[in-house]
Order: structure tokens, then sequence, then C-alpha cells
DNA sequence: GCCTTGAAGGACTCTACAAGAGTCCCGCCCCTC
DNA sequence: GAGGGGCGGGTCGTGTACCACGACCTTCAAGGC
């Protein structure tokens, strides 16, 4: 298709047993947004109902989790009313149960990357994709900056199932960093989940901290060498496509996917108790 | 269908010699971006034609050019290979010709709003909406975040021809603003040129001076209610809805969308020259 | 083309012909009414 | 709910006890190989 975006693909043998073990515990709760039908006004329902009987404490707890879930939902298929070809079942995602579904995972940056883990039989295969970018004139330099054509064609010739979780690293710059990092990081962000949710996906953004906690590769010594190296050993058929320095961005989204495996995983093992 | 975008709805005749007398002068250029092959690798092909016969001044204007268009290209519809439902003409706007085409206008702003010129007759339907957002916490504050399915929700209601061009205010801001402000110009503009391109629609940006200028607004003191006032004329049905401050970004996106269609009128009715 | 280093940065149109002049916000959080 | 004014700002999950702690980048431009 483009000349820019190579795809590599893979296969791999998903074990449970691999991906489990490091952090079953809280995150399972977040998968669990249900439609509710309270938009953009949750302040006056929810003050109505936790008034007098809880202490205001709890209901600011209650409120945080009630804003989490509704900004989740604003970024989740089938829609409320108008979802054409909306799954019938009452879970939202993609490929149903047993473990079968479609995952994504997106590195949002200038440089980033997308991964498919797609079922194949009782394997699944899985692909990465460089983010296709243009060379746009901003002042007078020559910046990069995500194609937004080329993202929305790529995702269309995937034929995901709609409603399939997209796990997106969420942006979060320091604060020495430049202002046009900081608006470069909100817009990369932005126009993934704009296309990502008009294309229906049910997208979950996810903090940096997450899913490298969730493979060990906090507080490593280069931990960018270290990502590639642990994508290389889930996916070993894909290892010749994250050699370079340069590919970490394809590493990123490799794992960011399978963090999301992980936890899809995770709610469908283990419907409540540990 | 959400309580919280209130819509009000006008009636317009769009008369060209009220909008045309401004400025017929270059931006008929931008509008003509046709399909052009290469993506994302523009340097050396241009390189290759360019060579030898042309100094390295015009060379610099040509790829100049050549990046504009390439971004513009990457922000329209219809898609080069996929596109579905293309319109058989070359024109990859809405309605056709005879000034009888969609346009939408956009306030990307937090607080910002849309407005949809459809044709009706002889006339035009004017229409606007405030741009759904939702209440969400980020670090231990309550921000505003657009509301991305209300917003995929509200355009797909309108029905509109595949290709229907969506005028955008590019985000600016300035060196002294803080890096929050500068994530989030980048995050909603991002993310609304992601919808937009995901749902078939053509997206042209348009920098605040353009239609400013073109609506004398600029250097007026209290610019912001001068443009309110302004919508007020050229939509005298919608004047009520923007009689308060906070009706500023619904007076915006009235205007984008107004100048956006004086463009295509120009584009019209005259091919080439004065 | 790939990797490293180091600091954290306006962008835009118009005028007039190379670089300069002039213009444009907004987000966020406090306050009052 | 609406308007006004002033400055330009991390955010995150987790743990211990309602704030503390420690973690996390990125963009953009220039130079070396």
């Amino acid at each position: 298709m483009n000349t820019l975006s190579s795809n590599f693909r893979s296969r791999l043998r998903l074990d449970p047993a691999t991906l489990l073990p490091l952090k079953p515990s809280s995150h399972t709760l977040l998968l669990i947004h249900r439609r509710r039908r309270s938009s953009s006004s949750a302040s006056s329902a929810v003050n109505g109902a936790v008034n007098g009987a809880f202490r205001v404490r709890s209901a600011a707890r209650v409120l945080e989790a009630q804003l989490k879930e509704e900004w989740l939902g604003s970024l989740s298929f089938p829609f409320p009313d108008n979802g054409r070809s909306p799954a019938p079942d009452s879970n939202g995602g993609g490929g149903g149960e047993s473990g079968a579904e479609w995952v994504v995972g997106i590195d949002p940056d200038a440089s980033g990357a997308l991964a498919l883990l797609k079922p194949d039989g009782s394997a699944f295969c899985a692909q990465v994709f460089d983010t296709p970018y243009l060379q746009v004139l901003v002042g007078k330099r020559v910046r990069k900056r995500l194609d937004a054509r080329s993202i929305i064609h790529l995702l269309r010739s995937f034929g995901a199932p709609p409603g399939t979780r997209a796990y997106i690293e969420q942006s979060n710059p320091f604060p020495k960093d430049g202002k046009q990092g900081w608006w470069s990081g909100g817009f990369t962000y932005g126009l993934w989940i704009g296309i990502l949710v008009a294309s229906g996906f049910s997208v979950v953004p996810v903090p940096s901290n997450l899913w490298k906690n969730y493979f060990g590769l906090s507080r490593s010594t280069s931990s960018k060498d270290d990502s590639r190296k642990a994508a290389s050993v889930l996916f070993p058929d894909l290892a010749s496509s994250l050699k370079r320095k340069k590919d970490h961005g394809r590493a990123e989204a490799l794992l960011i996917a399978a963090y999301g495996k992980g936890l899809a995983l995770v709610v469908e093992s283990e419907p409540d108790a540990t």
C-alpha cells in the first residue's frame, strides 16, 4: 500500500501463563465500563444520589470513578443509540469470549507504531506497522506530522470487528519539556483517539507506567533497548524488525498490545475473585 | 439527542455579492489539491524534477507548495484507493457545483462549536452546535475534554455527503502561554481532525488571521463581541443564540463556515482569471 | 540512513523581494455577581 | 450559571493515611559516523 509503512508478520501462541503472573490485580475494573446514560452532566445526578447518606469523602471517591468511567465510555464502541451493527451481546469488545479477540496497541508518538494481535486458529498473528507520517512546513521548518489518511487506510485494511479494543499510551510530557513538545504530544494523542473512535474501535488509554511495570521494564537502565528485547522474546518472529535503535516505537506498540491482551485474558478467565 | 449540545436553526440566502468583494485573491489555489501519488517521501521526486534547470530558490518554493498540498491531501476525502462510494466527479467536495454544497465550520477550542451550512432549495439552512464535552479528572483537578463519541454521533446525524469540506481554525498558541495550553490546543485540534477525516470529511485548516481579515474583524477592539455581531448579521435567525459573551465559539464557527463557503463560491464562479 | 547529544524552542499572512512588520490567540484557576 | 481577571501551570499509580513517594517521557535541532 504505502512505501513508507513497513509491516511484519509473526505467529505467536499467547499462553495465559506467560502473561498473567505479573499483575492480575486492579485493572480489571477499568475494563468493565457498561453503558451509562449520563453524558457530560455528571455532577447533578451523582450529587443527588450521594447526598446525606455518605460522607463527603466517599462522594468524592465515587465521583472520581464516575468521571473516569464516563471518559472511557466516550472513547468506546458501540455508541449508545446510533451504533450501526452493534454486537447484540453485552460485551462491547471485538471477538467475544475465549480470548479470541483482536487487540491493537499504539505508541502515538510521531515516530511511533501500531501493533495488531489477530486471532488465527488457536494462535495469534502479530503484526506491527510504523505510523505513517508526512513532512509538513510549520513556521519555516519542516516537521513530522502523522498522516491521517494513511492511518485510516491502514486501520480499514485490517477488517477488525467493530468495538475492537485499541490500547494507546497516554501522552505525559515532563514539566521541563518545551511547549512544542507538549503541543505535539497532545496532537498525536488526539489524532489517534479521534481516528480510532470514529473508526469503531474502543480506545483504552494506558499510562506508560502500567505496561512497563507489567513487563518489569521499570527502573532499568537503557529501558529502550530492554523493551526491544522483551518484544523480541514475546514475538520472536518479529525480532528481525526490532534490531535497530529506532525500532523502539515498534517494540512499544507490541508490548502495549500484549499488555492489553493480558488484561483481556484476566477479564475473561477471572470473572470476579482472584 | 444530548442534553448538553444545544442546536439552533436558521435560514440564510447566501448572496455571492455579499461574500465575494473582500478577497478573491490568493486562496483559490489552496482548494485545488488534486490527487498526487507521492506519499511521505516528497523530497526525492521533487528534487529530481527541479535539478539543474531552475534556481535553488524556486526549487524551495515548489517544495514548499508541495508539502502544503500533501498535508492538505492527507486530510481530504476521497481516499486514493479505498474510498467507499467516492464521488465520480473530479471535485472531491460535497454537493458538486452551483454552490449547492455543504460546508462545516469548526472552532476547535474546548468551549468551541460546530456550524453547518446545508443547502435547502435555493437558500441555506444554518445550524450551530456547542461542542460536546466531558469533565475528566487529570492530575487532581477536573478539566474539560471534548466528548469524542458525542461529536461523532453529531456528525453522523447530519447525513452530509462524503467529502464535505470542514473548515477548522488552526491552533496557534502564543510563546508565553503555558504548556498545558499548548497540549490542549494540540489535543483538541488533533481530535477534531482525526474524527473528521475518519468520518469522510475533507478537512481544510484555516489560520485565524484569514477569516478575521476576510470579515474585517482584525485589529478591532473587543473583536470577541464584534464577531458575535457579525455572525448575527450574516445569520439573523441565529442571533438569539449569540447573545451571551460565551457564545463567542458559536460565532467563530459560523464565521469560519461562511468564510469557507465564500471560498467555495470563488472557486466555482471564477475558474481562473480575476 | 542511523545514532547521539542536548535543551526545551511561535506561527501566520502580508509586503515587497530578504528579512521584517504586524496580527492572532487559548487554557486554567481564581474571583465576583 | 455567567462574566471578569491574571498568569502560563505535570501527571501517574501506589502506598499510607489524605498527602507523600517514585516513576515516566517526549520534541526538535544539530552533528558524527
